[in-house]
DNA sequence: CTCCAGGTTCCGG
DNA sequence: CCGGAACATGGA
């Protein structure tokens, strides 16, 4: 990569996916440059490009990147957890070196409220459009990116003007959550030391969180491997795979057989089985 | 035009 | 506890 001024430095990754790590809907604020890709991680900007097990990193921010997209999760040992049947198989080795990322804890939840009822790409526009509009500019090479606004910087904002970034009914709740979380009602520190269980009740007291995005919470803002968030798309994989044939299998049911079934790194089944059924159930077109 | 998207909330059985 | 409907917006 011609970067002026940007040395690269290489690490050694034998178990990761870059790519597949980056597209398979955790986050959604990094661009494609060159041969890889650049984003922020907090407030640092990074460029990373990766040729098989060698993964280039600008200079300086290895251990930044090691601990963001956590190099230290032993793969191996978490698939060995997965429970042992056709669909599972098939998702693991889809999706074998994607990794859960350690997401900055209120970046994941506030994007995470803005992705109800919206595809990826349309979570991908407004994430932008929240940083451009309200967030820190960081210069990087010939361009800025643009860092995640605080709670306290949303939550000065009008409604109408979150609005601006096309949130519909979502900038309400984004808002009224900023504001919460500002105002230390609630604590995020304080959450992401609770118990699971604990911490998505406390989490569905912000406006706009239900048990869906608090998992999603759980899962990559506070690396809690279990937690097993459902969507539109999971629900589709467990009623066609595990529940076939059944009438009427209820939310509460999918919900209490994931917890049971895909063991203590569930989360991590969940990724793999959601990537894969979103690539080749192809229900539309590639991104 | 119609349908659906990494849901949540409120309301009536 | 459970099923339905409303909620904004844009792409297929």
């Amino acid at each position: 990569m011609t970067v002026p001024g940007i040395g690269l430095t290489a690490i050694e990754t034998p178990e990761f996916n870059l790519r597949l790590t980056l597209e398979s809907g955790q986050v959604f604020h990094w661009l494609r440059r060159g041969n890889g890709w650049v984003g922020l991680i907090d407030r640092h900007p990074v460029y990373l490009e990766q040729h098989s097990a060698t993964l280039l990193v600008s200079e300086g921010q290895e251990q930044l990147v090691s601990r963001y997209f956590a190099l230290d999760h032993p793969l191996e040992e978490i698939y060995a957890t997965f429970p042992d049947d056709p669909a599972m198989n098939e998702a693991l080795t889809f999706c074998r070196g994607l990794r859960l990322i350690r997401q900055p804890p209120w970046e994941c939840l506030a994007t995470f409220i803005t992705s109800a009822l919206k595809q990826m790409k349309h979570i991908q526009q407004m994430s932008h459009s929240i940083r451009r509009s309200f967030g820190t500019p960081i210069s990087w090479d010939t361009e800025f990116l643009y860092a995640y606004p605080a709670p306290g910087q949303l939550a000065a904002v009008s409604e109408t003007d979150l609005r601006t970034c096309r949130l519909g009914f979502r900038a309400k709740n984004l808002r009224g959550t900023a504001a919460m979380i500002d105002a230390g009602d609630i604590d995020l520190e304080r959450v992401s030391t609770m118990e699971d269980g604990a911490a998505i009740a406390e989490l569905c007291r912000l406006p706009g969180v239900g048990d869906k995005i608090a998992n999603c919470v759980l899962l990559f803002g506070f690396e809690r491997p279990r937690a097993f968030p459902i969507d539109v798309w999971i629900g589709r994989v467990l009623r066609e795979i595990y529940f076939k044939g059944m009438r009427k299998v209820s939310a509460a049911r999918l919900k209490q057989f994931s917890q049971e079934y895909f063991g203590p790194f569930g989360g991590y089944a969940q990724q793999y089985l959601f990537h894969h059924a979103r690539r080749t159930w192809r229900r539309r077109t590639r991104e």
